[in-house]
RNA sequence: GCCGUUGUAGCUCAACUGGUAGAGCAACUGACUUGUAAUCAGUAGGUUGGGGGUUCAAGUCCUCUCGACGGCACCA
């Protein structure tokens, strides 16, 4: 008997019945039989000694390809698993799942002995033990009755759920490695010695099935690489991200710091405060472009405005509540209710929508203490917060404009994002059809616009769906900026209206948005992005002018004054330390200019200019300097 | 909030199994008068996050508590 094998390059071959995935690698080249981890047969994928059995496609996956390095590191899942169970004993050991995900695999478990990260040089040295035995890995399809005996008689109660909750037509397989077995799909590599590279990362609490009401479960964060040099280079990378931190990098660079006295809620230091406050002139000079108007609302309000926006229903958990003159006030967690007392403030005509009130606007909102991280995930921060409010035929356009501008912010810092659309959550107020209604209108902008977009479900706000934007932070970890939510609920609760051509009452819609979402998080991630070495017109010292000694120190104020009068912010280094030294310190402080003053420039009224990362440009006339930095900053120059 | 780790001078980090807390940088003082990434010398700096306990003796061990870090859950 013989089939009929199709290949990838639209070639097709004869084989015997019963040919395994490797023997038709091997069959085009020894070179892809060693390349191979596992197969495809019409796009399905299967272990390297799969036997063949009918005429088909089949690929041969690589560990060039992401499937393929994927097979790789899931096997080292397996293998790390295997270890434990050797060092812990295999019925200590309750086995969770263990995926492969980016950059590397977990894996989730149940054992008594709680793991500390010292634990895992032991449990390295085992699994370099089984990759040296070349344990073979065998797939076997067993019944549902023979799996749940299997895992009955390993005493592993969290496999016997897994099971349990497979669908009836599933198809169970086992894979056998030595002595340890595991409930799994695969594919796997034909043996454990293929493996070359790995290293166990850390270990961390993990819910099973990610369910906070489940136990926790202990989880080993692993990776590996078919060569130890790209392992290795995948750990450099690594270490140059805690680098870019920019908890790191805040404190060095004096942007902001943290207090005992109010975890999670930062005080910006001057240089930070430079940053602060040039983002949000930027966005205010837009806005007011775009005819919005500046607002500011209270921090505080009484319950009962909570109670009236829905709030205090959907929210409370994560608001600061206080008593004062038997009142109850909380602080606000968002600005919208705020924004629709503004709006209530007076009658509005049909002509003059859109409103768009804006407003920067401080928020407090109680996170859970493991949830805060750095300035990405804070207690309190300032949302660069507005409200519009708009007729129902005027919402298209409106976010229409609202994404445009957002794309230009994350463009002029030279930022990627990512657009996730987030649909109605659970806890939700309103109507299904207002909320259907709703998440259809965002989604047909963003495709009429032609944007790429992801569908969140169910992480929409309580009161409506948004369009979320995005940007990944040094460690790729993904993080909410921007966003844009429609909400019809608001001016409902708020029973907010405006007088048509009718001359009758209507409802407007609310178009709640955000360019950075948080300035906190914004400049978090704009430190990483940039790290610390921000652009001239972010940068809290534009120029630090460096005298040459202190006979100079007279002409070196002598510039300052010129330069700050020209709208420059510059700092002198007037101690008395030489060149060197003075010029290490502002480098590492990331001045974007550095001046340099002696003998030469103070005769001729110049300024030797050393631009950060060009190094010396040699002397100009300090009216030349001025003229150039002004450029630079004015076109928000990225250098 | 949960699991684990962690907290020593302003910063970065030492202090073997319990035995008098130490260094570099920064700061301050003085000398040097400096030309493109660290001049030299000296001085001062601490209730080892906080409370309680074990011990002749605690930075070190136990316990409670606060903060931070890595994850999980949460992220309207």
């Amino acid at each position: 008997m013989e089939i009929k094998v199709s290949l990838s390059d639209g070639s097709i071959r004869r084989y015997p019945l019963g040919t395994t995935v490797e023997q038709v690698a091997e069959s085009i080249s020894m070179g892809l039989k060693k390349q191979a981890v596992a197969g495809k047969e019409n796009g399905k994928l299967v272990d390297l000694n799969y036997p063949i059995q009918q005429d088909g496609l089949i690929e041969i996956v690589t560990l060039d390809s992401k499937e393929g390095l994927e097979v790789y590191r899931h096997t080292t899942a397996h293998i790390m698993a295997q270890a434990i169970k050797r060092i812990y004993g295999s019925k200590a050991v309750k086995l969770g799942i263990g995926p492969v995900i980016e950059d590397g695999f977990y894996y989730d478990m149940d054992l008594e002995k709680p793991l500390s990260p010292d634990d895992l040089g032991l449990i390295e040295k085992e699994i370099e033990k089984v990759i040296q035995e070349n344990v073979p890995i065998v797939r076997r399809i067993v019944s549902r009755a023979e799996a749940i005996h299997i895992f009955e008689e390993l005493e592993d109660p969290l496999k016997l759920e897994l099971i349990r909750d497979l669908p009836e037509e599933a198809v169970i397989t086992i894979y056998d490695q030595g002595e340890f077995l595991d409930l799994c799909r695969g594919p796997h590599l034909p043996s454990t010695g293929r493996v070359k590279a790995f290293k166990l990362l850390s270990v961390a609490g993990a819910y099973w099935r990610g369910d906070s009401k489940n136990k926790m479960l202990q989880r080993i964060y692993g990776t590996s690489f078919p060569k130890k040099s790209q392992l290795e280079e995948h750990l450099h990378v690594l270490e140059e991200a805690k680098k870019r931190d920019h908890r790191k990098l805040g404190k060095e660079l004096e942007l902001f710091m943290f207090s005992e006295e109010a975890p999670g809620m930062p005080f910006f230091l001057p240089k930070g405060m430079t940053i602060r406050t040039e983002l949000e002139n930027f966005a205010r000079e837009l806005q007011r472009q775009r005819d919005y108007d500046e607002v500011r609302t209270p921090l505080m309000m009484n319950n009962r405005v909570w109670e009236q926006s829905g709030h205090w229903d959907h929210y409370k958990e994560n608001m600061y509540f206080t008593h004062v003159d038997d009142t109850k006030f909380a602080l606000k967690p968002m600005n919208c209710p705020g924004h629709m007392l503004i709006f209530k403030n007076a009658l509005h005509s049909y002509r003059e929508l859109p409103i768009r009130l804006s407003e920067f606007g401080q928020v407090h909102r109680h996170e859970y203490s493991g949830a805060l991280n750095g300035m990405m995930r804070v207690r309190t921060f300032c949302q660069d917060d507005a409200h519009l409010f708009v007729l129902p035929e005027q919402i298209e356009d409106e976010i229409g404009r609202i994404i445009s501008l957002i794309d230009h912010v994350y463009q002029v810092l030279g930022f990627e994002y990512k657009v996730e659309l987030s649909t109605r959550p659970e806890d939700s107020m309103g109507s299904e059809e207002l909320w259907d209604q709703a998440e259809k209108s965002l989604a047909q902008v963003l495709d009429n616009l032609g944007i790429d977009y992801v569908v969140n479900e169910g992480d929409g706000a309580f009161y409506g769906p948004k369009i979320d934007f995005h940007i990944l932070d040094a460690l790729k970890r993904s993080w909410q900026c921007g966003t844009i939510q429609l909400d019809f609920q608001m001016p409902e609760k708020f029973d907010l209206t405006y007088i048509g051509e009718d001359s009758l009452k209507h409802r407007p819609v609310v178009i709640h948005r955000a360019l950075y979402g948080s300035i906190e998080r914004f400049i978090g991630i704009l430190t990483e992005h940039f790290v610390g070495a921000f652009p001239v017109w972010l940068s809290p010292v534009q120029a630090k002018v460096l005298p040459v000694s202190d006979h100079y120190l007279d002409y070196a104020f002598q510039v300052k004054k010129q330069l700050e009068q020209a709208g420059i912010r510059v700092e002198v280094d007037g101690r008395n330390e030489k060149l060197g030294y003075k010029i290490r310190e502002a480098q590492l402080e990331k001045a974007p200019y550095m001046l340099v003053l002696g003998e030469t420039e103070k005769n001729s009224e110049s300024v030797a200019v050393r631009k950060r990362g060009d190094g010396d440009l040699g002397s100009v006339s300090i009216q030349a300097f001025i003229e150039r930095i002004k450029q630079e900053i004015q076109a928000k120059e990225l250098i």
